[in-house]
DNA sequence: TTCTAAAATTGAGTCAATTCTGTTTTTGTG
DNA sequence: CACAAAAACAGAATTGACTCAATTTTAGAA
Protein backbone atom coordinates (compact mmCIF):
# COMPACT_ATOMS: atom_id res chain seq x y z
CA UNK A 1 0.00 0.00 0.00
CA UNK A 2 0.94 3.56 0.59
CA UNK A 3 0.39 4.06 -2.87
CA UNK A 4 -0.10 7.92 -4.43
CA UNK A 5 -3.70 8.11 -3.04
CA UNK A 6 -2.29 7.53 0.40
CA UNK A 7 0.05 9.93 -0.29
CA UNK A 8 -1.43 12.65 -1.98
CA UNK A 9 -4.39 12.32 0.78
CA UNK A 10 -2.10 12.98 3.96
CA UNK A 11 -0.25 15.49 1.90
CA UNK A 12 -3.97 17.35 1.21
CA UNK A 13 -4.69 16.83 5.08
CA UNK A 14 -1.39 18.70 6.12
CA UNK A 15 -1.99 21.56 3.74
CA UNK A 16 -5.28 21.93 4.68
CA UNK A 17 -4.45 22.00 8.49
CA UNK A 18 -1.37 24.45 7.37
CA UNK A 19 -3.78 26.38 5.79
CA UNK A 20 -6.11 26.64 8.27
CA UNK A 21 -3.80 27.35 10.96
CA UNK A 22 -2.25 30.09 9.30
CA UNK A 23 -5.45 31.89 8.23
CA UNK A 24 -7.21 31.45 11.77
CA UNK A 25 -4.46 33.02 13.22
CA UNK A 26 -4.06 35.80 10.92
CA UNK A 27 -8.18 36.50 10.49
CA UNK A 28 -9.30 34.75 13.40
CA UNK A 29 -12.05 31.61 13.38
CA UNK A 30 -14.60 33.76 12.05
CA UNK A 31 -12.32 35.54 9.18
CA UNK A 32 -11.35 33.00 7.94
CA UNK A 33 -13.43 31.82 4.99
CA UNK A 34 -13.62 28.17 4.07
CA UNK A 35 -13.19 29.46 0.83
CA UNK A 36 -9.90 31.26 1.52
CA UNK A 37 -8.58 28.00 3.39
CA UNK A 38 -9.62 25.93 0.04
CA UNK A 39 -7.69 28.33 -1.80
CA UNK A 40 -4.68 28.24 0.35
CA UNK A 41 -4.42 24.55 0.60
CA UNK A 42 -4.84 23.91 -2.95
CA UNK A 43 -7.98 22.06 -3.14
CA UNK A 44 -11.44 22.75 -3.91
CA UNK A 45 -14.17 23.40 -1.10
CA UNK A 46 -16.04 19.91 -1.64
CA UNK A 47 -12.13 18.57 -0.92
CA UNK A 48 -12.55 20.12 2.31
CA UNK A 49 -15.43 18.90 3.50
CA UNK A 50 -14.59 15.39 2.43
CA UNK A 51 -11.78 15.56 5.02
CA UNK A 52 -13.66 17.42 8.00
CA UNK A 53 -17.11 17.14 8.75
CA UNK A 54 -17.39 20.85 9.43
CA UNK A 55 -15.30 23.97 9.84
CA UNK A 56 -14.77 23.33 13.58
CA UNK A 57 -13.73 19.73 12.76
CA UNK A 58 -10.53 21.40 11.00
CA UNK A 59 -10.10 23.78 14.63
CA UNK A 60 -10.53 20.07 15.90
CA UNK A 61 -7.62 18.75 14.59
CA UNK A 62 -5.23 21.67 15.36
CA UNK A 63 -6.43 21.96 19.34
CA UNK A 64 -5.66 18.21 19.19
CA UNK A 65 -2.27 18.66 18.36
CA UNK A 66 -1.81 21.31 20.93
CA UNK A 67 -3.39 19.35 24.02
CA UNK A 68 -1.63 16.15 22.95
CA UNK A 69 1.80 18.00 23.33
CA UNK A 70 0.66 19.45 26.76
CA UNK A 71 -0.40 15.98 28.23
CA UNK A 72 3.40 14.73 27.17
CA UNK A 73 4.74 17.66 28.82
CA UNK A 74 3.18 16.75 32.08
CA UNK A 75 4.07 13.09 31.94
CA UNK A 76 7.22 14.39 33.29
CA UNK A 77 5.92 15.97 36.47
CA UNK A 78 4.04 12.90 37.14
CA UNK A 79 6.74 10.52 36.90
CA UNK A 80 8.98 12.92 39.30
CA UNK A 81 7.37 15.70 40.99
CA UNK A 82 8.56 18.18 43.19
CA UNK A 83 8.64 16.90 46.76
CA UNK A 84 5.61 19.26 48.14
CA UNK A 85 1.80 18.99 47.35
CA UNK A 86 1.44 22.75 46.42
CA UNK A 87 4.44 22.67 44.25
CA UNK A 88 3.60 19.82 42.32
CA UNK A 89 0.38 21.22 41.53
CA UNK A 90 1.40 24.24 40.11
CA UNK A 91 4.37 22.67 38.19
CA UNK A 92 1.64 20.22 36.37
CA UNK A 93 -1.07 23.06 35.92
CA UNK A 94 1.77 25.80 34.77
CA UNK A 95 2.98 23.59 32.05
CA UNK A 96 -1.14 22.83 30.86
CA UNK A 97 -1.20 26.95 31.02
CA UNK A 98 1.98 27.98 29.38
CA UNK A 99 1.71 25.71 26.61
CA UNK A 100 -1.89 27.22 25.80
CA UNK A 101 -1.26 29.92 23.98
CA UNK A 102 1.55 28.21 21.71
CA UNK A 103 -0.35 27.56 18.67
CA UNK A 104 -3.79 28.44 19.84
CA UNK A 105 -4.95 32.16 20.23
CA UNK A 106 -7.68 32.84 22.82
CA UNK A 107 -10.22 33.14 20.30
CA UNK A 108 -9.45 29.65 18.78
CA UNK A 109 -9.69 28.44 22.24
CA UNK A 110 -12.63 29.81 22.45
CA UNK A 111 -14.38 28.83 19.01
CA UNK A 112 -13.37 24.93 20.46
CA UNK A 113 -14.30 25.12 23.72
CA UNK A 114 -17.86 26.26 22.18
CA UNK A 115 -17.83 23.83 19.25
CA UNK A 116 -17.28 21.17 22.24
CA UNK A 117 -20.16 21.91 23.65
CA UNK A 118 -22.09 22.58 21.02
CA UNK A 119 -21.56 19.66 19.46
CA UNK A 120 -20.87 17.18 21.60
CA UNK A 121 -21.49 14.11 19.33
CA UNK A 122 -19.41 15.25 16.39
CA UNK A 123 -16.00 14.15 15.71
CA UNK A 124 -14.25 16.99 17.56
CA UNK A 125 -17.06 17.09 20.23
CA UNK A 126 -16.10 13.59 21.00
CA UNK A 127 -12.32 14.27 20.54
CA UNK A 128 -12.38 17.16 22.83
CA UNK A 129 -14.17 15.60 25.74
CA UNK A 130 -11.87 12.86 25.40
CA UNK A 131 -8.69 14.84 25.58
CA UNK A 132 -10.24 16.85 28.74
CA UNK A 133 -10.89 13.42 30.53
CA UNK A 134 -6.90 12.43 29.72
CA UNK A 135 -6.30 15.58 31.38
CA UNK A 136 -8.40 14.90 34.54
CA UNK A 137 -6.55 11.34 34.05
CA UNK A 138 -3.10 13.00 34.29
CA UNK A 139 -4.13 14.98 37.87
CA UNK A 140 -5.58 12.03 39.35
CA UNK A 141 -2.64 10.11 38.63
CA UNK A 142 -0.29 12.74 40.07
CA UNK A 143 -2.23 12.70 43.09
CA UNK A 144 -1.91 8.90 43.34
CA UNK A 145 1.71 9.42 42.95
CA UNK A 146 1.47 11.71 45.65
CA UNK A 147 0.33 9.19 47.82
CA UNK A 148 2.17 6.47 47.07
CA UNK A 149 5.26 9.01 48.01
CA UNK A 150 3.71 9.94 51.13
CA UNK A 151 3.24 13.57 50.56
CA UNK A 152 -1.03 12.81 50.14
CA UNK A 153 -2.40 11.55 52.72
CA UNK A 154 -3.60 8.04 51.92
CA UNK A 155 -6.98 8.10 53.01
CA UNK A 156 -8.25 10.26 50.94
CA UNK A 157 -10.18 10.20 47.84
CA UNK A 158 -7.79 11.01 45.09
CA UNK A 159 -9.79 10.42 42.23
CA UNK A 160 -12.46 13.10 43.59
CA UNK A 161 -9.47 15.16 44.45
CA UNK A 162 -8.34 15.37 40.84
CA UNK A 163 -11.64 15.96 39.39
CA UNK A 164 -11.91 18.96 41.69
CA UNK A 165 -8.58 20.34 40.63
CA UNK A 166 -9.10 19.53 37.09
CA UNK A 167 -13.09 21.01 36.86
CA UNK A 168 -11.54 23.90 38.55
CA UNK A 169 -8.96 24.70 36.72
CA UNK A 170 -10.69 23.96 33.26
CA UNK A 171 -13.37 26.56 34.24
CA UNK A 172 -10.99 28.80 35.42
CA UNK A 173 -9.23 28.27 32.05
CA UNK A 174 -12.39 29.25 30.23
CA UNK A 175 -12.78 32.33 31.91
CA UNK A 176 -9.71 33.19 31.06
CA UNK A 177 -9.67 32.74 27.57
CA UNK A 178 -13.25 34.62 27.31
CA UNK A 179 -11.36 37.49 28.77
CA UNK A 180 -8.81 39.05 25.86
CA UNK A 181 -6.85 41.16 28.48
CA UNK A 182 -6.58 38.10 31.44
CA UNK A 183 -3.20 37.71 31.92
CA UNK A 184 -1.31 34.07 32.90
CA UNK A 185 0.11 35.06 35.46
CA UNK A 186 -3.09 36.40 37.63
CA UNK A 187 -4.73 32.83 36.33
CA UNK A 188 -1.88 30.99 37.57
CA UNK A 189 -1.92 32.81 41.23
CA UNK A 190 -6.05 32.83 41.07
CA UNK A 191 -6.07 29.04 40.99
CA UNK A 192 -2.84 28.44 43.44
CA UNK A 193 -5.21 30.30 45.78
CA UNK A 194 -7.89 28.03 45.44
CA UNK A 195 -5.96 24.91 45.00
CA UNK A 196 -4.27 25.94 48.68
CA UNK A 197 -7.55 24.72 50.36
CA UNK A 198 -7.50 21.72 49.01
CA UNK A 199 -3.22 20.87 49.76
CA UNK A 200 -4.47 21.61 53.29
CA UNK A 201 -6.77 19.31 53.08
CA UNK A 202 -4.68 16.40 51.84
CA UNK A 203 -1.54 16.93 52.70
CA UNK A 204 0.12 14.39 55.04
CA UNK B 1 -45.87 57.34 29.28
CA UNK B 2 -46.75 53.42 28.54
CA UNK B 3 -48.59 54.78 25.51
CA UNK B 4 -49.68 52.63 22.80
CA UNK B 5 -45.91 52.42 21.64
CA UNK B 6 -44.70 50.76 24.99
CA UNK B 7 -47.60 48.22 25.50
CA UNK B 8 -46.61 47.83 21.90
CA UNK B 9 -42.98 46.97 22.09
CA UNK B 10 -43.29 44.85 25.16
CA UNK B 11 -46.60 42.54 23.77
CA UNK B 12 -44.08 41.77 20.60
CA UNK B 13 -40.88 40.91 23.14
CA UNK B 14 -43.29 38.55 24.62
CA UNK B 15 -44.60 37.12 21.76
CA UNK B 16 -41.40 36.71 20.04
CA UNK B 17 -39.77 34.99 23.58
CA UNK B 18 -42.83 32.72 23.70
CA UNK B 19 -42.45 31.47 19.86
CA UNK B 20 -38.92 30.87 20.04
CA UNK B 21 -39.18 29.16 23.50
CA UNK B 22 -41.93 26.60 21.82
CA UNK B 23 -39.69 26.42 18.86
CA UNK B 24 -36.58 25.84 20.54
CA UNK B 25 -38.16 22.86 22.39
CA UNK B 26 -40.19 21.47 19.59
CA UNK B 27 -37.68 22.03 16.91
CA UNK B 28 -34.29 22.72 19.06
CA UNK B 29 -31.82 25.38 18.75
CA UNK B 30 -30.83 24.94 15.21
CA UNK B 31 -33.81 23.68 14.08
CA UNK B 32 -36.23 26.59 14.79
CA UNK B 33 -35.59 28.99 11.93
CA UNK B 34 -35.46 33.00 12.45
CA UNK B 35 -38.02 33.07 10.13
CA UNK B 36 -40.09 30.52 11.50
CA UNK B 37 -39.95 32.23 15.11
CA UNK B 38 -40.86 35.23 13.18
CA UNK B 39 -43.79 33.82 11.58
CA UNK B 40 -45.02 32.46 14.98
CA UNK B 41 -44.88 35.47 16.61
CA UNK B 42 -46.11 37.51 13.74
CA UNK B 43 -43.79 40.07 12.89
CA UNK B 44 -41.08 40.34 10.50
CA UNK B 45 -37.81 38.98 10.39
CA UNK B 46 -35.96 42.51 10.78
CA UNK B 47 -37.98 42.79 13.71
CA UNK B 48 -36.81 40.06 15.96
CA UNK B 49 -33.14 41.73 14.79
CA UNK B 50 -34.37 44.97 16.18
CA UNK B 51 -35.42 43.64 19.61
CA UNK B 52 -32.26 41.24 19.56
CA UNK B 53 -28.59 41.73 17.72
CA UNK B 54 -28.75 37.67 17.14
CA UNK B 55 -30.42 34.09 17.39
CA UNK B 56 -28.39 33.72 20.03
CA UNK B 57 -29.37 36.63 22.55
CA UNK B 58 -33.35 35.31 22.07
CA UNK B 59 -31.99 32.60 23.90
CA UNK B 60 -29.99 34.87 26.43
CA UNK B 61 -33.33 36.16 27.04
CA UNK B 62 -35.01 32.81 28.26
CA UNK B 63 -32.04 31.82 29.83
CA UNK B 64 -31.85 34.51 32.05
CA UNK B 65 -35.42 34.25 33.68
CA UNK B 66 -33.99 30.90 34.35
CA UNK B 67 -30.81 31.80 36.53
CA UNK B 68 -33.02 34.19 38.01
CA UNK B 69 -35.63 32.23 39.36
CA UNK B 70 -32.80 30.09 40.66
CA UNK B 71 -30.56 32.56 42.38
CA UNK B 72 -34.34 33.72 44.10
CA UNK B 73 -35.34 29.68 45.46
CA UNK B 74 -31.36 29.98 46.69
CA UNK B 75 -31.69 33.21 48.40
CA UNK B 76 -33.38 31.21 51.34
CA UNK B 77 -30.81 28.55 51.62
CA UNK B 78 -28.31 31.08 52.54
CA UNK B 79 -30.96 32.96 54.62
CA UNK B 80 -31.06 29.87 56.71
CA UNK B 81 -28.91 27.11 56.00
CA UNK B 82 -29.11 23.25 57.11
CA UNK B 83 -27.03 23.27 60.02
CA UNK B 84 -24.38 21.13 58.83
CA UNK B 85 -21.55 22.03 55.97
CA UNK B 86 -22.44 18.68 53.79
CA UNK B 87 -26.23 19.17 53.60
CA UNK B 88 -26.12 23.51 53.50
CA UNK B 89 -24.03 22.91 49.78
CA UNK B 90 -26.11 20.20 49.02
CA UNK B 91 -29.21 21.54 49.26
CA UNK B 92 -28.12 24.97 47.54
CA UNK B 93 -26.46 23.20 44.80
CA UNK B 94 -29.99 20.94 44.56
CA UNK B 95 -31.70 23.89 43.83
CA UNK B 96 -29.67 25.34 41.06
CA UNK B 97 -29.86 21.58 39.55
CA UNK B 98 -33.39 20.58 39.64
CA UNK B 99 -34.31 23.61 38.58
CA UNK B 100 -31.78 23.35 35.71
CA UNK B 101 -34.12 21.66 33.16
CA UNK B 102 -37.46 23.31 33.71
CA UNK B 103 -38.08 25.74 30.85
CA UNK B 104 -34.44 25.21 29.34
CA UNK B 105 -33.63 21.74 27.71
CA UNK B 106 -30.26 20.11 27.66
CA UNK B 107 -29.76 21.32 24.07
CA UNK B 108 -30.23 24.64 25.12
CA UNK B 109 -28.32 24.70 27.42
CA UNK B 110 -25.67 23.38 25.75
CA UNK B 111 -26.41 26.34 23.11
CA UNK B 112 -26.49 28.80 25.48
CA UNK B 113 -23.10 27.88 26.92
CA UNK B 114 -21.68 27.43 23.87
CA UNK B 115 -22.55 31.48 22.66
CA UNK B 116 -21.73 32.39 25.73
CA UNK B 117 -18.08 31.58 25.36
CA UNK B 118 -18.05 32.03 21.81
CA UNK B 119 -19.33 35.70 21.87
CA UNK B 120 -18.34 36.68 25.66
CA UNK B 121 -18.97 40.46 24.83
CA UNK B 122 -22.56 40.10 22.95
CA UNK B 123 -24.95 41.02 25.20
CA UNK B 124 -25.99 37.73 25.91
CA UNK B 125 -22.64 36.79 26.42
CA UNK B 126 -22.03 39.46 28.64
CA UNK B 127 -25.30 38.85 30.90
CA UNK B 128 -24.02 35.24 30.97
CA UNK B 129 -20.91 36.20 33.17
CA UNK B 130 -22.60 38.12 35.50
CA UNK B 131 -25.22 35.72 35.90
CA UNK B 132 -22.00 33.03 36.81
CA UNK B 133 -20.90 35.59 38.92
CA UNK B 134 -24.40 35.76 40.84
CA UNK B 135 -24.25 32.02 41.74
CA UNK B 136 -20.54 32.04 42.50
CA UNK B 137 -21.47 34.98 44.89
CA UNK B 138 -24.43 33.44 46.44
CA UNK B 139 -22.34 30.13 46.96
CA UNK B 140 -19.65 32.66 48.88
CA UNK B 141 -22.07 34.13 50.59
CA UNK B 142 -23.50 30.56 51.73
CA UNK B 143 -19.98 29.90 52.82
CA UNK B 144 -19.47 33.04 54.88
CA UNK B 145 -22.64 32.90 56.37
CA UNK B 146 -21.78 29.10 57.55
CA UNK B 147 -18.68 30.26 58.84
CA UNK B 148 -20.88 33.30 61.10
CA UNK B 149 -22.43 30.39 62.42
CA UNK B 150 -19.54 28.64 63.14
CA UNK B 151 -20.15 25.80 60.83
CA UNK B 152 -16.68 26.82 59.20
CA UNK B 153 -13.30 27.56 60.76
CA UNK B 154 -13.30 31.18 60.52
CA UNK B 155 -9.88 31.07 59.20
CA UNK B 156 -10.97 29.76 56.09
CA UNK B 157 -10.26 31.51 52.86
CA UNK B 158 -14.17 31.76 51.86
CA UNK B 159 -14.01 33.01 48.82
CA UNK B 160 -11.67 30.82 47.48
CA UNK B 161 -14.04 28.06 48.69
CA UNK B 162 -17.30 29.53 47.02
CA UNK B 163 -14.79 29.88 43.90
CA UNK B 164 -14.11 26.44 43.76
CA UNK B 165 -17.52 24.77 44.79
CA UNK B 166 -19.33 27.06 42.54
CA UNK B 167 -16.12 25.86 39.38
CA UNK B 168 -16.87 22.25 40.01
CA UNK B 169 -20.14 22.42 39.98
CA UNK B 170 -20.64 24.36 36.84
CA UNK B 171 -18.01 22.10 34.95
CA UNK B 172 -20.15 18.87 36.34
CA UNK B 173 -23.23 20.67 34.86
CA UNK B 174 -21.50 21.57 31.24
CA UNK B 175 -20.76 17.31 31.34
CA UNK B 176 -24.04 16.63 32.14
CA UNK B 177 -25.62 18.75 29.82
CA UNK B 178 -23.45 17.31 27.28
CA UNK B 179 -24.41 13.46 27.88
CA UNK B 180 -28.32 13.31 26.61
CA UNK B 181 -28.63 10.30 28.68
CA UNK B 182 -26.96 11.70 32.31
CA UNK B 183 -29.24 11.60 35.09
CA UNK B 184 -29.79 14.15 37.73
CA UNK B 185 -29.06 11.94 40.42
CA UNK B 186 -25.59 10.95 39.32
CA UNK B 187 -24.73 14.31 38.76
CA UNK B 188 -25.71 15.08 42.50
CA UNK B 189 -24.29 12.40 43.62
CA UNK B 190 -20.87 12.78 42.01
CA UNK B 191 -20.59 16.24 42.94
CA UNK B 192 -21.37 15.68 46.84
CA UNK B 193 -18.72 13.24 46.73
CA UNK B 194 -16.10 15.72 44.97
CA UNK B 195 -17.48 18.27 47.72
CA UNK B 196 -17.11 15.80 50.57
CA UNK B 197 -13.11 16.71 50.25
CA UNK B 198 -13.94 20.34 51.14
CA UNK B 199 -16.37 19.98 53.51
CA UNK B 200 -13.99 17.55 55.73
CA UNK B 201 -11.50 21.20 54.91
CA UNK B 202 -13.32 23.61 55.91
CA UNK B 203 -16.04 22.07 58.66
CA UNK B 204 -15.19 23.61 61.91
C1' DT C 1 -57.57 67.81 12.86
C1' DT C 2 -53.25 68.02 10.21
C1' DC C 3 -48.61 67.74 9.75
C1' DT C 4 -43.70 66.38 10.65
C1' DA C 5 -39.93 64.19 12.72
C1' DA C 6 -38.63 60.19 15.05
C1' DA C 7 -39.14 55.41 15.78
C1' DA C 8 -40.29 51.02 14.24
C1' DT C 9 -41.36 47.62 10.81
C1' DT C 10 -40.71 45.15 6.65
C1' DG C 11 -38.81 41.67 3.52
C1' DA C 12 -35.84 41.27 -0.42
C1' DG C 13 -30.96 40.92 -0.73
C1' DT C 14 -26.18 39.44 0.93
C1' DC C 15 -22.93 36.36 2.61
C1' DA C 16 -20.73 32.16 3.93
C1' DA C 17 -21.15 27.28 5.51
C1' DT C 18 -22.59 23.08 3.87
C1' DT C 19 -24.65 19.80 0.41
C1' DC C 20 -25.07 17.52 -3.82
C1' DT C 21 -24.28 15.77 -8.30
C1' DG C 22 -21.55 15.09 -12.19
C1' DT C 23 -16.54 14.47 -13.47
C1' DT C 24 -11.89 12.98 -12.88
C1' DT C 25 -8.34 10.12 -10.94
C1' DT C 26 -6.61 5.92 -9.06
C1' DT C 27 -6.44 1.11 -8.47
C1' DG C 28 -6.48 -3.60 -9.60
C1' DT C 29 -7.49 -7.08 -13.09
C1' DG C 30 -7.32 -9.58 -17.44
C1' DC D 1 -2.14 -1.84 -22.32
C1' DA D 2 -7.21 -1.37 -21.83
C1' DC D 3 -11.21 -1.29 -18.67
C1' DA D 4 -14.49 -1.23 -14.79
C1' DA D 5 -15.29 -0.15 -10.11
C1' DA D 6 -14.18 2.61 -6.32
C1' DA D 7 -12.59 6.68 -4.36
C1' DA D 8 -11.86 11.41 -4.41
C1' DC D 9 -12.57 15.91 -6.42
C1' DA D 10 -14.80 20.08 -8.05
C1' DG D 11 -17.71 23.88 -7.82
C1' DA D 12 -22.55 25.26 -8.62
C1' DA D 13 -26.70 25.23 -5.96
C1' DT D 14 -28.94 25.44 -1.46
C1' DT D 15 -29.88 27.17 2.97
C1' DG D 16 -30.45 30.11 6.72
C1' DA D 17 -28.68 34.00 9.68
C1' DC D 18 -28.36 38.62 9.36
C1' DT D 19 -28.45 43.57 6.93
C1' DC D 20 -30.35 47.64 5.05
C1' DA D 21 -33.01 50.90 2.30
C1' DA D 22 -37.69 51.87 1.71
C1' DT D 23 -42.14 52.19 3.88
C1' DT D 24 -45.36 52.60 7.66
C1' DT D 25 -46.75 53.97 12.20
C1' DT D 26 -46.73 56.87 16.26
C1' DA D 27 -46.21 61.00 19.17
C1' DG D 28 -46.68 65.45 19.82
C1' DA D 29 -46.95 70.33 18.16
C1' DA D 30 -49.57 73.84 15.87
Amino acid sequence: MSGLRERQKADRHRRIIDAATALFREAGYEGAKIEAIAAQAEVSIGTIYNYYQNKGDILGAIVAMEVNEVLNAGRGVVASPPANVGDALDTLIGIYIEHSLNYLSKEMWRQAMAISTQLPDSPFGQAYTALDRALTEQIRALIMRLQEIGLVRSDIDGPAVGELVFNNMNMMFIEFVKREEAKIPELRAAIKRQNRILVAAIGA
